[in-house]
DNA sequence: TTATGTTAGTTGTTTGAACAATGATTCTTA
DNA sequence: TAAGAATCATTGTTCAAACAACTAACATAA
């Protein structure tokens, strides 16, 4: 459905404008049906992306500042995230020997296992990028990369 | 950056997965840009959303229902939404005569102020979205509503 | 080596979100 | 019109996010 009838508005200042508030919106919309499909596995959106950072880094650990890094939130809420995920057993987190500051946060088989039936769900399957066509999915992803200039 | 980059990811199982990780991911980026820009003037985005509809709806009231209708996150928070728009007087509550089981929800002058402060962020303009041409913005927006279609 | 500063991670605390349950009013229909 | 169902909004409660303060470990330099 247009952006327009959505949100029963029918005019906007600019393009620009409407794209905004049609990303913003969609954004929402993704988001939720995202957390629909986690929801059976247990885990939420921030947790799934510490533990695919986690199996990208495999066998080898990470920290918590590399986690931090990648995550996007950069707020710090890596900690209490990996708090959750080892509460599930999903990984296991030790003081590093080198540096007893850092720790090293390793993703576990469970964890692994987690993931491969949650890989599934990456297709965009259920949450409706599939009504594009690929050339259009590969528009869409070109012109996201250019809005994160 | 190519959302490869962004997220130290070489390759995707297909355009469509690739896609829909750069959704959530620049979904989550345009996010946290726009809470930037919102807090200075001391609404959240769902509180923002609110006051839009409502701006819609004037001179007339709204009802808990009409907003929950729109506004995406069908999960009923609406009532402490307005609850604090009431307090920062942004917002009127009063029991509807006609239905008492409803409530008629108004936007104030005050409200209807800061909206139009707010409307210049709405083009887009710290968000990324500037980025793009005019033609690629519409571009986008048809590619976001096929998704929600 | 010891004082100073820096970095890593954790832990409070406040705030908002998610979900379910409740209470009040209206609608339906027998 | 009286009883049960449906609707509307609010209120608990639990859970996660935002922001800041804090502790421990390492690095640097006098």
């Amino acid at each position: 459905m247009k952006i327009e009838e959505e949100i029963k508005q029918s005019t906007f200042k600019s393009e620009y404008q409407k794209a905004h508030i049609n990303l913003i919106y969609t954004s929402g919309w993704v988001q939720q049906a995202q957390a629909a499909l986690f929801k059976p596995f247990g885990v939420t959106l921030p947790q799934y992306n510490v533990l695919r950072i986690l199996r990208g880094q495999y066998p080898k650990p990470a920290t918590i500042s590399l986690l931090i890094e990648r995550m996007l939130d950069k707020t710090s809420n890596a900690s209490r995230i990996v708090d959750k995920l080892e509460a599930k057993e999903l990984v296991t987190r030790k003081q590093c020997p080198a540096d007893r500051r850092t720790v090293d946060v390793l993703i576990t088989e469970k964890g692994l296992a987690l993931l491969k039936e949650m890989d599934e769900l990456e297709s965009g399957e259920g949450t409706g990028i599939t009504n594009l066509t690929e050339q259009e999915a590969e528009q869409l992803s070109d012109l996201l990369d250019k809005i994160r200039k």
